[in-house]
DNA sequence: ACTTAAATGTTGACTTTTCCACCTTTCGAA
DNA sequence: TTCGAAAGGTGGAAAAGTCAACATTTAAGT
């Protein structure tokens, strides 16, 4: 096994790099796929599949679930609502948020596309086993915790001259 | 700490999904360490790690491994050549490419970060195991090519006309 | 109750990335 | 050889994503 003191981390190199690139590589595929379908980009369908799938409807959770950075979230939302596949409500507990309610329009298109992209999902992993995927959703979960330091103790502070 | 954290990994949601949202916490830890040591992106640090790391120099091998759409590539190259960290060079067998060389300036940059980056590196994968870390490899191998299907057989053709 | 801190969402500026049309060079086939 | 297709690269425009400041609302501590 190659010891993370030997060489500059082996084969192994560049994990995040390889991740970059898997990522680029679906979010081109995905983007194929949702925009032959309508007129949602791929942050707009993410909110609209976690809210027809998902328990959540109020914005913060759903915000959280979806992944997306909170600016681009309201934009989003703003987009969808105007294109009228959301009706926004106030939400009582907590008046800084609302409630988002899934238009016809949007159920009809989650209808149709979700089936597909679910196909796609099981392409993607047709040939990894159970416990590969489990390993697979252990490492995700691990390395987004990880991923959150960002202090590292550096080495070397070199000189800021030149 | 607050409950705030939740992360929404981990959720049960689709791996695309869950992948995205790795890719977009390890940019960002990656952009706060790069951007902290100088002033590369993080494109540009990539193309500077693979032509340190690699065999490769010229143009496209070395943008084909860095994983960079040719049209950024194009760009970030261009900077990295006015900021002085590259100097590029005709390159015989094939007048359209060229070749790549780093300066001292580059070598040194890649010599101070390089360190850091492996260490965050280790830090991301500290608790996984060597069978596990084999197995993330694999599946990204595997959707990385999956991913490159997109004319999915589609249950509902009820689009009109196209 | 009062004050302070934190969370949420909105907005606008900004950076990064992607898409597309075009040009040059290379390669292969007639 | 010549033609045409494909690959590489460039530049402009658009989209996507990030960041910081701000107002409102909520929570917490006194």
């Amino acid at each position: 096994m190659t010891n993370s003191d030997d060489s500059a981390i082996g084969l192994g190199l560049l994990l995040p790099f390889q991740i970059a690139q898997l990522h680029t590589a679906l979010n081109a595929q995905a983007k194929v796929i949702i925009s032959a379908y309508g007129d949602l980009n791929l942050a707009q369908w993410r909110i609209v599949r976690v809210v027809a799938l998902g328990v959540e409807s109020t914005t913060t959770p759903v915000r959280k679930a979806a992944g997306i950075d909170k600016s681009q979230f309201s934009k989003m939302l703003g987009a969808l609502e105007q294109k009228g596949y959301v009706v926004l409500h106030p939400y009582k507990a907590d008046k800084r948020q609302h409630v988002i309610e899934l238009t016809d329009k949007a159920h009809l298109a989650h209808a149709r596309l979700g089936p597909v992209l679910d196909e796609r999902q099981r392409h993607l992993v047709a040939t990894l086993s159970e416990e590969e995927l489990s390993v697979i959703y252990k490492a995700i979960r691990v390395m987004a915790a990880a991923a959150q330091k960002t202090d590292f103790d550096i080495p070397i502070p070199a000189m800021e001259e030149e």
